[in-house]
DNA sequence: CATACCCCGGAAAGCGGTTTCTCAAGCCTC
DNA sequence: GAGGCTTGAGAAACCGCTTTCCGGGGTATG
């Protein structure tokens, strides 16, 4: 008796292709073929548009796939086919305004593009390496856009390592195709901006030191020391603070600043979120902007318009929707070289800086 | 001769051990395998931490890996178990305020727990076919959030099908959890505002038809033509707009309201983007606010803070924490009921609305 | 000294597809 | 009517990993 079952696999055969499988679960290409009574490699050239099937069969499968109402796992088809027909965007804080900018212009770059878009948050460092566990061998998606951060340096070696195509958006690296702008030269456009309005006294709120090794907070702070020298003015450190993007934090940083004795007559703020924190401060310190308090912002993101903030524009749409072709064009075939890309920077000025008060 | 290589598996297996793939291709667990002298089994079982490994070969095992710098293909990993550590968020215009605002509470209610978040957007009729596709069979995510769209009616019969739990918010269908609110209520609110403040021409900006097959908008129109019942106010056609978010779109529709001859003194603008197209429209045919006309909005968008904007607000941030949640629960086994769950609205006076003009 | 048991670790069977290889028909030509 | 070519379709290898199953070698026990 026992001998019976031996080898098992003749005796189980006949059984999955009905209701053999837990009920629950969707049908598999197996289930179709065994229905339509062919083989899988036939589902699949029917799935495929491949080879030649004979009109008839096509039919059967077909009918079987639509009783089943089958569908192919596109997980297990990536896995075979190497090719997942998706591009990851992974950024932190991608829910802030100029990130969100970005992103949009990264759909825009990609739609009538035969990939989908998945967008990833690595907010944290825990989810940085973890975005990076899920996409740098390449079998999650077919490229990278790494927006406004840089990948850690082993990750960079792995994504090369797998030839997997990635372009960076608002972050520079030697080995990698990047679009960005000139942070320096667009420190100093701010900064002369507020010098030629007659400031001397000028803070700067900029971002944090590199968390995601992000630098351009620092690049701007340069461009605001240049734009100091050049105009003979002394750089004083206590006006210089940093603070994270967070609406309350620049508040509390842009606060400070006005509370001391001899307080700035003009803030360039590495960001116009922050920008907008600083203009939050002034009103709660009873100061006028701009008749006391000139405040210059960067990115030009919408509120600024709304609130007439001057500000530093930088295309963000437009960083995104170039991220994306020059992606597509490595994806295309085209070697894209480690080609740094910048683009234009823009003094917007609006009503939140005026001369400085005498 | 010939006879010699019949198998060939024999004379073939010893050499993928080192420099035997294309050499661009990422390392396998057979390669690791290989080269640390033991079966890929052992491998897998140090990767994940599992069973009994002697200490030496462990050793082994984990030089193996760091030479290669191996790390396993998540992808291989989720077809093999079934399981891929990562929820999915659908959502239209993953751009616009609104939908940013409740990515942000999702990210929230997200953080801490072992998924990874994969935001993906649907803004074309084709891209949402597609997203479905990708994930409906639940092999690419483990759950599922769709955010302020209804799946197509056999996508939600192959979620359910599968197994897949989902959880809609801002939307609602009696098969599927939701978070959501109510939004016949929040039309009264905004229009019975207007009303009390003497308002009687009354226009309304709403959101083209069901795209998406999205019903709020109408929900909020029929707020709105209860309110207007209920203060003995005839409903005027000509008063009921309809165009998409799009600023510049908002901006035309209600320019064409203002330009009527009996114009409105109040509007009420089925999202603050469209409201704001509204103030747009407003200061370029020099009609002052609130003065001569009000302004309701609906969602409470950052920005509606900055330009003191009246609107309903509804907890956005809330909303996507919530389903979340509820997604870990079902996630975590617990069997989560199609329950509906509303989220309260508040209406939010600042600035653009006022008596209505006599 | 032989037997039982435990600890390790290899072989192999999935997971759900695609694709190559191979072979059986069917058709055409000479 | 036989041989060559085309067409159609199944078997099997493969993508890269997990896991079950099973056997070999060591130690403890009778």
């Amino acid at each position: 008796m026992e001998t019976g079952e031996h080898q098992s696999s003749l005796l189980m055969e006949p059984l999955p292709g009905s209701a053999a499988r837990p009920a629950g679960s969707p049908a598999r290409i197996a289930d179709v073929a065994a229905r339509a009574g062919v083989g899988v490699a036939t589902v699949s050239r029917v799935l495929n548009g491949h080879a030649s099937v004979r009109p008839s069969t096509r039919e059967r499968v077909a009918e079987a796939i639509e009783a089943l109402n089958y569908r192919p796992s596109s997980l297990a088809r990536s896995l075979s086919l190497q090719r997942t027909m998706v591009v990851a965007a992974l950024l932190p804080w991608f829910t802030n305004p100029s990130a969100v900018q970005r992103v949009r212009g990264i759909v825009d770059g990609l739609s009538g593009s035969p990939y989908d878009l998945m967008v990833f948050d690595i907010e944290s460092e825990d989810r940085q390496r973890r975005a990076f566990e899920l996409f740098d061998r390449g079998d999650r998606a077919d490229g990278l856009l790494v927006v406004s951060t840089l990948p850690p340096e082993p990750e960079i070696d792995r994504i090369r390592a797998a030839g997997l195509p990635c372009v960076l958006v608002d972050a520079v690296h030697p080995c990698l195709p990047s679009i960005a702008v000139d942070d320096v030269a667009g420190g100093e456009i701010a900064t002369r901006h507020l010098v030629e309005l007659g400031h001397r006294r000028i803070a700067l709120i900029g971002d944090p030191p590199p968390e995601f090794r992000f630098e351009w907070s620092r690049d701007r702070t340069r461009g605001y020391e240049r734009a100091l020298a050049a105009a003979g003015i002394e750089a004083r450190e206590e006006y210089v603070r940093e603070g994270t993007r967070l609406p309350h934090v620049a508040r509390a940083v842009a606060s400070e600043l006005l509370s001391m004795t001899e307080r700035p007559t003009a803030i360039f703020a590495a960001s116009d979120t922050q920008a907008l924190g600083a203009l939050d401060a002034a009103r709660a310190h009873g100061i006028r902007v701009p008749e006391e308090l000139s405040v210059v912002g960067f990115d030009d993101i919408e509120v600024a318009g709304y609130v007439g903030l001057t500000t530093v524009r930088q295309p963000l749409l437009e960083s995104g929707r170039r991220g994306a072709q020059l992606l597509l064009e490595a994806l295309g075939g085209l070697s894209v070289e480690p080609l740094r890309e910048l683009l234009p920077l823009e003094l917007v000025v609006r009503s939140t800086t005026g001369p400085a008060p005498r």
